[in-house]
DNA sequence: CCGGATCCAAGCGGATACTG
DNA sequence: CAGTATCCGCTTGGATCCGG
C-alpha cells in the first residue's frame, strides 16, 4: 500500500500496527466516501438486486459508474455478484455480512450527520459570509 | 449543492429530511475520506497546535494541502484557527467540541476496520489473485 | 513563521457507442 | 440484460515560488 506513509507514522511514535490501522481507515474512508458507494449500499440493504434494478433506482449515475462501484464493493467482499446462466442474462448483487456489518459501523456516522449538520450548515455560512 | 440528486432521490419516494441527509452523509464522508483529514485530526486530538508542529508530525504533506485540509476543517467548523499578534507570527489549531465528537463517530468506523482489516485484505488478495 | 498563487500530472467520473 | 471501450472534462493533490 503506502509503505512511505506507514514508516512516516512509525517514526512519529506510532507502533506498526496503530499506523497501519489509520492506513486503511483512510482506505476505507475514501472508498465510502466517493460519489456513490453509500447510495449504493443503502439501495441493496432491503435485499438483493439486478443491475438494471440498481441503475434505475439510483437515478443519476452512468453504467460505467456504477459497474465500477459493484466490482469495487465486491473485490472488499461487502457485496456478492451472482450471474445466472439464463436467457436474457440475469446477475444479482446482495449484501454479505461484512458488508451488512460496516453499513452499521457506518450508521454511526449517519446518524452524527443528522444530528449536527444544521451546525455543519451555520458554520459554513458564519464561515463564507462572515469571512 | 446537488439539488439534482436530491430531486432524484425524492422521485424514489425519499422524503426530502432523508434524501438531505444521505447528501450530507456523502458530502462528510467525501471530506474525512480524503488524503489528510484524518490524519490531521488524529494529530490534533492530543491538543492544541502550531501550523509547523502539524507539517513536521504529518510528514508527507505538502503546505499547500496542510493548508487546505485545515481550511476546510475551519470552515466546517470542526478546528478553530487562533493567530497571536506576534513577532514571529504563531498560530494555534485545536480541535473544537463538535470536531472531537466527530472524532468519536469515526472511531466506531476506526474499530470496525481494526476488526475486520484481515477480513478485507484476504478479500482483495483472492479477488486480485483468483481472477 | 504562515501560508497564498501558480503550474502541472494523475485519477475520478460522465457521455456515448458498442458487445455477449 | 449486463456490461466494456473510448474519449474527455473536472477535481485532487504535489512542487515551487513569492508575500505578509
Amino acid at each position: 500500500m503506502d509503505a512511505v506513509l506507514r514508516a512516516d507514522l512509525v517514526a512519529r511514535g506510532m507502533t506498526p500496527d496503530c499506523a497501519e490501522t489509520i492506513e486503511l481507515v483512510r482506505d476505507v474512508l475514501t472508498r465510502v466516501g466517493d460519489k456513490w458507494t453509500v447510495l449504493v449500499v443503502t439501495t441493496l440493504e432491503p435485499g438483493p438486486m439486478r443491475f438494471t434494478a440498481l441503475h434505475e433506482r439510483i437515478a443519476g449515475i452512468s453504467q460505467r459508474m456504477l459497474s465500477h462501484t459493484l466490482r469495487a464493493l465486491q473485490r472488499d467482499g461487502l457485496i456478492t455478484r451472482t450471474a445466472y446462466a439464463e436467457v436474457p442474462p440475469r446477475v444479482e448483487y446482495a449484501l454479505t455480512p461484512l458488508g451488512r456489518s460496516l453499513a452499521a459501523a457506518v450508521d454511526h456516522l449517519v446518524l452524527w450527520v443528522r444530528t449536527h449538520r444544521t451546525d455543519i450548515a451555520r458554520n459554513r455560512e458564519d464561515f463564507d459570509g462572515g469571512g
